[in-house]
DNA sequence: CTTACCATGTAAGGCGTTACATGATTCA
DNA sequence: TGAATCATGTAACGCCTTACATGGTAAG
């Protein structure tokens, strides 16, 4: 347990609060919990398989307009498990940088580059921020229609607060870069 | 290229700075590479073996105090790959927090159980940025020893400035809790 | 009629971790 | 003499991504 399949935990957090299928599940992935966990179908579907075979979720067929939906729920064993996990202390909190490695090698490539690559970065932030600026209006209108809400605006919270934190590192180190590219 | 392997271009870029071993290149992913970038010896050496195989890297056997050490050098086509990579635009800047996960999905259980995960994040977070406090003291004082050492302190700075907005926001975030624990 | 979205899944392959296996040296 | 650190590697296994494969529906 200590080492549970992360994804089993996440798709079971997504299933405690309303049935979903796979498809939505990876809707939600990208949507609200997208700037902190990922997934990809190749690996949501076979999750979800593997969750019904262990008896903590299961499905159900159904045909909506036509089309062919399997919507799964989550079992009381599967609520044990998600709870069992939660109360696990936090093993590992990671971040994959690709614009830090690149900064910190960017001696190589000269001021220039490593300014663009930051430019790069502070639109991609900009765009994020107004993304969750959006999301937490949207949470402040109904925080008290589930208690979830007030959960789910923390974490958006922690967003807002790092990426304000991001752009303003942004200013200070473009300034560094552009001394640096004056003085070459 | 476009989907290079990013061990190969952490390592390389270590590389360009000075000679290193499997070992040495390990500590360097502990200490500083290690708060936005980490791998395993089980990565490492085969990585590097890889390396030579392409001719990015040389390896010299090299024995010092009696014990045998391999010594990996880049090359020029290393170097040019390296610059290559630096060049194109940055692919996936990614965070996995745990933290966050348990955050979300928290209703389940409790913002007791919240506010013990938030105070074990917020004593990491003071850990990591005491130690990156130290490392920007360091920096600053040989800062003209080589130009490297302005992007590296670029680096430690993003740390410093996410790390403090962490700190704010896990205050915060205790209060939000402590207040619905009240209630509850 | 065609584009976008809804919807489910598999297969190959890459990347990486953990655990194992081994042994020298240095310092207290 | 025992612990910590230096030092190099392999093997098994797990997890995930990408690309492929397929087809229905809604809206313009």
């Amino acid at each position: 347990m200590a080492t549970a399949k992360k994804l089993d935990c996440v798709i079971l957090g997504l299933l405690s609060h309303e049935e979903l299928t796979g498809y939505e599940i990876k809707k939600r992935m990208d949507s609200v919990l997208h700037y902190f966990w990922g997934a990809s179908y190749g690996s949501i579907y076979p999750t979800l398989r593997e969750l019904c075979e262990k008896g903590l979720a299961t499905v159900r067929g159904c045909v909506q307009s036509g089309r062919e939906k399997r919507v799964y729920t989550i079992t009381a064993a599967g609520r044990e498990y998600l709870n069992l996990w939660l109360r696990l202390p936090v093993q590992k909190d990671e971040i994959r940088y690709e614009t830090l490695l690149k900064l910190f090698f960017g001696e190589a490539g000269g001021p220039r580059q490593a300014i663009a690559h930051i430019d790069a970065f502070e639109r991609k932030t900009k765009q994020e921020l107004s993304y969750l600026l959006a999301a937490k209006k949207t949470l402040m209108g109904c925080l008290d229609d589930a208690p979830a809400h007030r959960y789910y605006l923390l974490t958006v919270q922690f967003g807002i607060e790092t990426y304000r934190a991001y752009l303003r590192w942004c200013q200070q180190a473009r300034a560094v870069l552009q001394q640096a590219d004056k003085k070459e």
